[in-house]
DNA sequence: TCCAAGTACTTTATGATGTAAAGTAAGCAT
DNA sequence: ATGCTTACTTTACATCATAAAGTACTTGGA
């Protein structure tokens, strides 16, 4: 309940490491697939290039967010990239901080929804 | 309902320009105040120095999603900033993918819930 | 067998940009 | 006068996302 009282919208809780774009898509994909994903499945789901994911994933090793585990599929390499628990959790720490700005800004949209700002919804 | 059908955790509409702490912190200020804020304001409630409050600034107004004034309060410089009706908009459109990314998460933390994978309330 | 093309990544380099620190300018207090 | 505060802006640095190129291996023709 207290909350930075003086700076409410700091968002104190938005890790940084988290926050970002690509990183964000690849932490959401992860903790909907607890046995993990390969690099192939999460490049595909988040739209990203193969230095970029991978550059990504680096970073999320290094954080502790992830874990990475490179084998042998028959002849190919096969990474797999899974959430780590510290990883799970950091994670959902961030998002109820989403959820907070999301409530933030509902609840003003509501306040001045009498006005005729946003356009409805038909338009 | 299309919404890249390949890559459901790319994100496309997480504006880069808003999706940064600060610039997010500053837009939720904001849009709770149609009358505006002054630079003072929003620099306590956004936990932001001086340097650091005036860039973002600039930057949303370059992009067009804040309107600045300047003018004088007696014998000092008074800065109001204000969310254009494009800005506005935009920031909703953030807002609502927002929420998908929150979603999407929260989908997934009920499916695995069952799971003793979250530390139970208490611990 | 040799070569071209594909898979599965990693490394490098560059450009953008968030941020701290310093700077400017004016008012106010002592 | 001198120093402190408000109200910013500018600069300079360091981080970092991303594209492009590179490595290594495999598969599939000719």
């Amino acid at each position: 309940m207290s909350r930075e009282r003086s700076a409410p919208y700091a968002y104190d809780g938005l890790d940084r490491v988290i926050h970002e774009k690509a990183r964000l898509g690849i932490l959401t994909s992860l903790i909907g697939h607890p046995k993990g994903l390969s690099f192939a499945d999460l490049k595909r789901l988040c739209g990203l290039t193969d230095g970029n994911l991978s550059r990504h994933l680096q970073v999320l090793e290094e954080t502790g967010l992830v874990r990475i585990d490179k084998r042998f599929e028959g002849k190919r390499p096969l990474t797999t990239c899974r959430l780590t628990p510290a990883g799970r959790e950091r994670f959902l720490d961030y998002v109820a901080e989403l959820e907070r700005v999301v409530r933030d800004a509902a609840d003003v949209s509501a306040r001045v929804g009498s006005e005729p700002m946003l356009k409805p919804r038909g338009a």
